[in-house]
DNA sequence: ACAATTATTGACAGCGCTACCATCGCGTTG
DNA sequence: CAACGCGATGGTAGCGCTGTCAATAATTGT
């Protein structure tokens, strides 16, 4: 197909050029550094493309420079509500900005992950957000390497690779643990599903409180590796209170499990809060509703995921952060399942 | 910067080719299309391939060979965890094919829609996935203009625009109403949030079904356009005995709403399904378990997933489905809430 | 007023890959 | 035995854009 040297309807940036009387290397400055352009020129150029309504062609621009506009995101799971409200927040930031968001999930595998790096490393990212700091030594030596800048989020560390967002999940668990123990509670139940490293810093959490009280008791510990749902919560539950019948609260690592418990304790016919306290993690939105309405830490997910972006895109653009680890906190949302009963 | 002809440390298809011996052109082809080359060939690419860790620079394939790998899939909201579903589906089988998902979501804008669509058809996708049949007129034509196999996901109706995967929600919204008359009840109350295109069809399935048993009256329904929460369940479930006391049953168009409304119950100590039956949408994983446990629709949302994702794929690679339209069904899953009392 | 400096602009070459067509070798046929 | 067909392979020439650096125009200091 020998090819005229201007193919008939498609609009490259040499046409751009041409109707706007500079050379194809201006019109290129156009997009990637226009304070570098006269007034007139950046006029110029400006009406030619809306003009002919061109669209630059991506993959030439990241063969020639070596670069592209994708962000990377890795998270483990998309069932999990949790990602989706900090999915959320990162598309609504980066809609407005050049780079697109190239979303992958793990399902929870660290082996998944490296292998997900390994591909973005070869894709040569603009910038990453990878979730949470407990990587393989591969899988963080690849980080290390790649030469964009790379935010962690969910949690906050040590060490970070680079950036970090999130909070801590200790001192939140450590925070809920608290709070039920000033209620006068002391058989506290911990219950806990999928167990991947931030569920086990709120298991830590909650083992140092009661610690701390001299309250701590290996029997009033159930947790699964099964991935979490509201059934779940109903069936560790009943495990728990089989194995341990006299706890007069119940610590759920989520608030599915939270949910499943206060079904379970209506089919039980166990008053809550009266008999038993519950405590959920997240403070998803039906936590506020449920009857008694139940307690949950809040994390400011969304706003993690806005800034996550926002930080990774400044620093691609040279704007990199004053302090490179940002903890957004919680809140203990303090609720009728966890209080005197007002009734 | 004079690059000498093979810069060290970098893997270009023509290192591959030299140690194996071949012409680049060759070596190419072992990507592209491996049955045409002789076994002897395709030996020697596949071990220098992996000798060298070679990775291919998707930014030059797709420049040379004007085509991406990249698969589009356009959905309303991430916050809603039946898209989550769908987009679990999608990822989980693209995963073992050579094509990336580009992710956008429109917040339920169908001129955010437009414009997304405009952004890919510009960068060519290999396939695309969207959600819903009711685009603007100029969606339609990008989607019509656009040359690559195109699914509609979520639901089914006339006029494909290539290939549709989905469920009749008119029926599947007839069925529940019709579940609910056979119970005996006859002021059955509809409650809808966000009303977008599928949620009106359901409506349009209560209206008819309610008509067919002459029991339909305006005073029955409540709606907004607002999204939805399980505390919206309880707001429009207040809203609608203000107004209509003597109902005897609810429809709600999700199961967040229908959630909403057996807290709003509880709360006012009235008996489910004793006064009140309820009858949710979705079936999402926590219905099964709520007290009493809460009737549903069951959508095949994981599968509508990987069907289209594995539709779509098939259809690039020239294998085009026998029947364009999948209809994936729905299934009522009928539980304490809207059945008599067994206690 | 003239050199020195800075803001703009352009020419050239090439990013890594693949489309197209030519070529080669082999078995088959009249 | 020449001609033919076909599968396997290679050569050439870009895909549309940008990095580098040189060239030019505008600005300033002495």
């Amino acid at each position: 197909m020998a090819r005229k040297p201007t193919k008939s309807g498609k609009i490259r940036l040499t046409e751009v050029a041409k109707l706007a009387g500079v050379s194809p290397i201006t019109a290129s400055r156009f997009f990637r550094n226009p304070d570098a352009l006269s007034l007139a020129k950046r006029e110029r150029v400006d009406s030619a493309v809306k003009e002919l309504g061109y669209v630059p062609n991506l993959a030439a621009r990241a063969l020639a420079s070596h670069r592209t506009e994708v962000i990377g995101v890795v998270i483990p799971s998309l069932t999990n509500s949790v990602f989706a409200d900090v999915l959320r927040g990162i598309y609504d930031s980066s809609e407005q900005s050049r780079y697109s968001i190239q979303l992958t999930n793990t399902r929870y595998s660290i082996l998944q992950e490296e292998k997900m790096l390994r591909l973005f490393r070869a894709q040569k990212p603009a910038g990453l957000i990878v979730t949470g700091i407990n990587q393989t030594a591969e899988s963080r030596a690849i980080l290390e390497t790649m030469d964009c800048p790379v935010a962690q989020i969910m949690e906050i560390g040590d060490s970070p690779v680079d950036m970090m967002i999130g909070f801590s999940h200790y001192d939140a668990s450590f925070a809920a643990i608290s709070h039920i123990l000033e209620q006068g509670r002391r058989r506290i139940g911990f219950l806990g599903a999928r167990m991947d490293p931030r569920v086990q810093r709120r298991f830590d959490g909650y083992r140092d409180a009661m610690k701390a009280a001299s309250l701590f008791d290996p029997n009033l510990v159930v947790t699964t590796t099964v991935p979490t749902t509201v059934t779940l919560g109903g069936t560790l539950f009943a495990d728990l209170i089989a194995k341990t019948p006299d706890i007069d609260a119940v610590f759920c690592v989520n608030d599915d499990l939270a949910l499943g418990v206060l079904f379970e304790c209506q089919r039980r016919q166990i008053s809550v809060p009266g008999e038993i306290a519950i405590v959920g993690f997240n403070d998803l939105e039906f936590m506020a509703s449920a009857v008694p309405s139940l307690t949950s830490v809040r994390t400011n997910r969304y706003e993690m995921g806005r800034h996550a972006i926002t930080m990774v895109i400044d620093a691609i653009e040279g704007r990199r952060p004053r302090e490179p680890v940002l903890d957004l906190g919680f809140q203990l949302m303090i609720r009728e399942s966890s209080t005197p009963q007002t009734a």
